[in-house]
DNA sequence: AGCAAAGTTACACCCACTGCAATATTGCAT
DNA sequence: ATGCAATATTGCAGTGGGTGTAACTTTGCT
């Protein structure tokens, strides 16, 4: 089941799910041990199976690729509640600042939980390749943003002084919002509200651009 | 030669030298025709040599992999007058403003014809893993971007009234303004100017802000 | 208990990519 | 022009990621 990345919300329960989570759980939990000791060229899916008790063809069942293992790629859960509030024209009103609401959500509800979380993150900022992946894989939801900026751009309708303001350019900035709250969260520490590094970087760019 | 990715002024000249460039051409052109005519996957390196006339361990000489010879990826020269000037504090004063002008000068002198450039990026387009691909090259330059934007800041002090830029926020801003305006100039069309683009999405963002 | 669906595994396979050592080509000095 | 040194190309053998397939095992349901 090489997970497809979309944004869904995951509610499956039954004794066969948990046992696919829990192996899943087990496979990233082997991948992140063995990575972080010998780094990931130096790991083969080989060792990570032996690892996990786990036949490499089932690895392959699981993640569509070894990078993906490291990140624990797969859906990203995101309340349908809070993205409607944002495509009506909420929370406050101001575009920023509700799109800093909804990614303050995403960032701070992750599928897998903190501590796996954040061992992701922190072997992506060593390994190169892993934060190309990363990045790529934030990418790849670029058009489910654009539609959620799209929608709300069209149900608050412009101020007509300005220039014309197209979704794409709101998506590219909420992706790179994104990404730098979570790499200012992974270099900051534990004990810290990702929230607080994204507002961090609305408040300084708000001030670069006067 | 696996070229680094680094901005580096590219001066050398010599018959070998022209050889190796004519090479390289036909390497990205003959990979550029299978691609775009059966697709990334259904390509192998070996038809592409087949095409090309080389050998395949020759290829692996010339990028390091398949995914860079579509992407031409290598050395992007960046005239150092231009960059001095930003550092400086120039040309305009304002951090966007004169960010806008260094990423200009960049998008507007591709390491590789006009051509060339643009079958990269419409392959790119197409191919998500190719895009993912170009946008771990640009993250590659991060580091070069940090240091430049670090500078500058050095050498113009910031008001004390507003929160405290890092370089980091500003770098992840440029990066994504080269790759939206990218994406955007492909968008577009051929005769149309990738500076404007940059131009539009920077004013675009500007109004977002407030 | 027993059947169907879903998951796991072994096996055979393709191909991207690498290291190495031999060979060919080029630039240069004389 | 000739021979030498530097540089480029190539063949070859090997590693490892990733896939298709078909047998086999486990699970859920009745």
């Amino acid at each position: 089941m090489p997970t497809a990345p979309t944004l869904t919300v995951a509610t499956d329960d039954g004794l066969r799910e948990r046992k696919k989570r829990a192996r899943r759980a087990a496979l990233i939990d082997a991948t992140h041990t063995l990575v972080a000791r010998d780094g990931l060229d130096a790991v083969t899916v080989e060792a990570i199976c032996e690892a996990a008790g786990v036949s490499t063809r089932t690895f392959f069942n699981y993640f569509e690729s070894k990078d993906d293992a490291v990140l624990g790629h797969g859906p990203w859960p995101l309340s349908p509640q809070v993205v409607g509030t944002f495509v009506a024209g909420g929370p406050t009103g101001d575009l920023v600042d509700d799109l800093e609401t909804v990614l303050g959500e995403v960032v701070a509800h992750p599928p897998m939980g903190h501590d796996r979380f954040r061992a992701a993150l922190e072997l992506a900022a060593r390994e190169p390749r892993l934060l190309a992946k990363q990045i790529a894989w934030v990418e790849a939801h670029r058009g489910a943003v654009v539609r959620l900026v799209a929608d709300r751009l069209e149900s608050t309708p412009q101020p007509d002084g300005g220039p014309v303001v197209e979704p794409d350019a709101v998506a590219a900035l909420a992706l790179v919002l994104v990404h730098t709250a979570a790499m200012r969260w992974e270099a900051a520490g534990d004990d810290t509200d990702p929230r607080d590094h994204l507002h961090a970087v609305v408040t300084q760019l708000r001030a670069i651009f006067v």
